[in-house]
DNA sequence: AGTTCTTGCACCATCGATTGTGCAAACAAG
DNA sequence: CTTGTTTGCACAATCGATGGTGCAAGAACT
């Protein structure tokens, strides 16, 4: 009934209503006004006309105009994981407090979907492209760079735009060692005693395969390769790839780094189908962080990455004028068994 | 070095380049040169000349003239939490088999945060508006309404839209039932160990301890109200309800009806603080599936709402010509423990 | 009173695509 | 050869906001 049941008021229909141009209205609504020299008055009167019609700027004209959109992207591999919806929601809360819009869209670990997605989001005219897990990072970044956009790499690197990714290397070390840390009371471990299962040929998985490696030679003394177990990041490849080893050896190892949550959820199918107490002596290291999968039944240690280093790193780096295509390392942190820590979620307010 | 080191390529560059007007060279790459009695031959020589020039429309400039912009909005409470992040995962998947681009935003459970997104969002021309989990549906209606924006409710039920929830009364009597059975084996349970513990006064919260009321007054015989506890969803609101009801007691109550994975983790940070000792025979109930949380090492048993259906029964919804506002039931899962269900990701191919 | 600033705003082109309309050239019919 | 018809496209208005430029009216100054 009330002038809300029309179509959305415009800087025309403002214009009308106040006696004035366009432009005024324009330049008062968008804050330029001063720079134009509109009086106080003629400004206040438009603004008071605007509450009252619910005006809002119409963005796609606007940034039609001015070629840019305020929307930031972050490109995700993925929703449906703690560690990527952690750094969406951390993306988000960030890029809120610039007052732009955040717009995350996932490409499922497909390089021609990412290039897909990338197109679709600068042909919205977005203002940066946050790259995060990409599996071809530099494919993305040949778009990007076409479109004169601003871009960055997180979580995985690309050659050429800056990264800012967690310190696998260090980590991937840090989970090894506290896992066969965790035998010295039980009794210590063998070489082969101790697998890492999933992740793939991505620079991630090399760096953390790199980093368990080096530990089990050094403390383990040896490093025999069938302990490297690369099944990719789905589940069920991964719960095939654990099947399989009990198949052949009546257990599983002793110990295990599991290179990713998700591939620890294929060691939870492979679980649901075998009895619980085949599990008693199993020491798991997850590289990523859940709070959940910290208070399994036997003992977890897990990697948080530092999404907020990370996140708060990238909008650094890519503020600046020219970002070198170097890559930032973010240390991560080990998380001992039965803990469970804070997230992003805490630092919102619950209401009532 | 080549064309794309230039700005991106207009129907105005292409036109010069073909040699035809701009509005002949829009009709062929928009699909309506038929319509138009285009000569084959010229789309074809177009069509060439877009794809060497690497031709993407702007989509600011086609929503700006037509007001739609192949966008389509999900407005989530938050991202970091596996129920939210698979129905963005499975949104996602059914926006893009529409062809059109998926825009995910979380708005903290805020209701003015969800007014002023679903404004910005507006703004963007949007073409439909998933409100999921919302605080406060009809305000977020309102705002659509005024735009002639379509829109649906998920989640969490308005009054002045159509919706698609979860049959919460039945999820909670199923969920409240098989945690009471769960004891039978052991010994029975008396009505006052049996909590509910989480959620606040929502719709959804209400229906789920409605159905906890009605099964425990059918199976126990009685329904004291000290034990149902609203304590929100924050996680650590609800670690103090349980270091309270702890401090008290001495110990938990035997059964547990948790609200939502969120408030789960809430316990996990209650148990965090405590010997694992004191929950040998604790049985716990939880209003949303987790794998994770699944295989803890006291019996979870939890219920998966069905966002497949949920989304796939909003999209049939919202493409009514005129959605009706009522209310439409999805029934819900229960899920015994230690099992792995698959998700939202396994549709998704896992390369390498 | 005449000149020069300053104030306060209006005008108009522009961003890139869409779409209703008009109109030549080619062709067919009489 | 004249009068329709069809084919194939060009023209121009339009979507809503932005920002450079220009200009009248009033103030300040000589």
């Amino acid at each position: 009934m009330t002038s809300s049941s029309k179509k959305k008021a415009t800087i025309y229909d403002l214009s009308v209503l106040s006696g004035s141009s366009p432009s005024t209205v324009s330049a008062v609504l968008n804050g330029t006004w001063q720079k134009r020299r509109i009086k106080e008055s003629t400004a206040e009167l438009i603004r008071n006309l605007a509450e009252t019609h619910q005006y809002t700027a119409n963005r796609q004209a606007r940034g039609l105009r001015s070629s840019r959109s305020g929307l930031i992207g972050l490109l995700l591999p993925i929703h449906d994981n703690r560690y990527f919806s952690s750094m969406a929601q951390t993306f988000e809360a960030h890029v809120r407090s610039k007052g732009q819009c955040p717009i995350v869209v996932s490409a499922s670990r497909d390089p021609k979907e990412e290039r897909k997605t990338a197109e679709t989001l600068i042909s919205y005219s977005i203002d940066e492209l946050f790259i995060c897990g990409a599996t071809d990072p530099d494919g993305v970044h040949e778009v990007c760079e076409a479109a004169g956009l601003k871009h960055i790499n997180i979580d995985l690197p690309g050659t050429k735009a800056p990264s800012v990714i967690s310190d696998n290397y260090e980590g991937g070390r840090m989970l090894t060692e506290a896992i066969i840390r965790h035998f010295q009371a039980t009794g210590p471990l063998e070489p082969h005693e101790l697998y890492l299962f999933g992740g793939r040929n991505d620079h991630a998985s090399r760096e953390r395969i790199r980093g368990f490696r080096a530990v089990k030679n050094e403390l383990l003394g040896a490093d025999p390769d069938e302990c490297i177990q690369p099944t990719g990041y789905a589940p069920n490849n991964a719960r095939l790839a654990f099947e399989a080893f009990y198949e052949k050896h009546g257990k599983l190892p002793r110990g295990l780094f599991v290179n990713s949550s998700i591939n620890f959820e294929g060691l939870l199918r492979f679980m649901a189908g075998h009895p619980h107490e085949n599990f008693a002596d199993l020491v798991v290291g997850c590289y990523d962080y859940d709070p959940f999968a910290s208070f399994l039944p036997f003992p977890v240690i897990m990697i948080r990455q530092d999404v907020e280093g990370m996140i708060t790193k990238a909008f650094d780096v890519i503020e600046e004028a020219r970002p070198q295509p170097r890559i930032h390392l973010i240390q991560p942190e080990l998380v001992q068994p039965r803990t469970a820590l804070t997230g992003p979620l805490d630092a919102l307010k619950d209401i009532e």
